[in-house]
DNA sequence: GGCACGGAAATTGTTAACAAGTATAGTCAT
DNA sequence: ATGACTATACTTGTTAACAATTTCCGTGCC
């Protein structure tokens, strides 16, 4: 039934195992560690993060109703690889979306979320400059998650971090290889800008233009790698650790 | 992280046990059978539905996803209780979401989901004729579900229906009591018409005014009742059956 | 009468084990 | 070499039992 209202779901369940699991999956994708349709089977995530399988199947429940996994009767979940359709419905609710957010907090950032947003711009800039494409991508990232956490609407910021995620796994699946180069890099300043000049309508128009530019850069001919979950989650495995001779 | 995305969840997991318990959870909401602060304990559940605590507990992860419950540590899941702020949100969210999704609905209505929607229609109608205050409401909610049911953008959608769900508890919450008498019978008729014309701006703001109007009669002075839930699933529980003699 | 304390009941958290289903690899026949 | 078939390993589904925590109620004290 649902699978947005992302959030960090405040006091409840921070301690939560499940919760710390979820988190490192979402952390995960984020950073195109998990490209679309990777497995994630119950058992090695049980062992990767030394919980009990009940544990990671909380977790897995929790990611699938957020549209980031999908579950197949007996079968592993996998992250999710949104069609060419869904990827458009993504965007188009994401513009949406986070138009209304940048309205809504336009002119109404806190002094702290302001710094941290010129910090997360300087950094993404910093990671441009110096090539290190997977750094800028993640605080590109951090940009719009910032702006959904200044969103005084909660329900509305939750629905947006989801969309952030799921879209984020469909740029991974559709993007160009050489994409980097085409990034517009001031995109992103002339949105705190115009949030910082309390125009809410200009940062709407350049959130929209910002999010379509990304869209229509997604060529649809994807290639999906494996990886080594261990190694993403940096923890032993140990199964069948060999015996010096 | 979610708590959107409802929809039906095509094919996957239609048979799964917990599925049916979170149908039955959602649809117990949206009748008005389950108010705000009810608490669902695992046990009472897996008796009610005759099966095991944890195919319960998996419904219950998805529905405190989707935002409809909430589940503290080591204490029973409950039905949400939007506080005032949230229920404002919450309501925002959706005049944004409904109204796009009218939008795009606008002209697109196929033969099918056009005459189940006047049929809808003329139910609520005499539902509220025969003053059968609940079945207004049911077939009330079925409009709007039916609206999401026919948009294109399925992602919308599955945000429109989490949206319902949790404005509908909302509202159970907020309602005055004599709120039927101040029902504006012809506002789902008149967003009908402006859907058939195809004026997809016409739609959007009687969709807005619509639920402006429903916002506003709410007073946030709520009472809360406690139920039974064998009662409400329609199931035995037999756990102390009174002998006779 | 109200409040603090304590114990019993109720409830969730966690784990292990078994059952059932799916995917993989190896074999054999064509 | 290719295809179907079978056995094996892998993975999820389901269940029961125990531990830890919370809630509820009854008691005693102020």
């Amino acid at each position: 039934m649902s699978e947005f209202l992302q959030q960090s779901e405040p006091p409840t369940a921070t301690d939560d195992p499940a919760w710390r699991i979820a988190r490192s999956v979402r952390h995960a994708i984020l950073n195109q560690q998990l490209p679309a349709g990777t497995r994630l089977p119950e058992s090695r995530l049980a062992q990767v993060f030394a919980v009990n399988r009940a544990i990671v199947r909380k977790a897995l429940v929790r990611l699938t109703a957020d549209g980031i996994l999908t579950s197949r009767r007996n079968q592993s979940a996998t992250v999710a690889e949104p069609s060419r359709e869904e990827t458009a419905e993504l965007f188009a609710a994401r513009r949406l979306v986070e138009c209304e957010v940048v309205r809504l907090t336009a002119g109404a950032l806190s002094a702290g979320q302001r710094q941290a947003l010129e910090k997360t711009l300087d950094d993404e800039r910093s990671a441009h400059e110096a090539g290190a494409h997977d750094q800028r991508i993640h605080h590109s990232l951090a940009f719009h998650q910032q702006l959904a956490a200044a969103c005084p609407n909660r329900v509305l910021a939750g629905m947006l971090d989801g969309l952030i995620l799921r879209t984020s796994i469909a740029v991974a699946l559709y993007k160009v290889p050489g994409m980097a180069a085409c990034y517009r890099e001031d995109d992103h300043r002339h949105i705190i800008e115009a949030l910082d000049a309390g125009d809410s309508k200009q940062a709407a128009a350049l959130m929209t233009a910002h999010l379509s530019h990304l869209e229509a850069r997604l060529d649809y001919a994807r290639a999906q790698n494996t990886v080594d979950l261990a190694a993403i989650f940096g923890a032993a495995t140990d199964t069948q650790p060999a015996s010096p001779g």
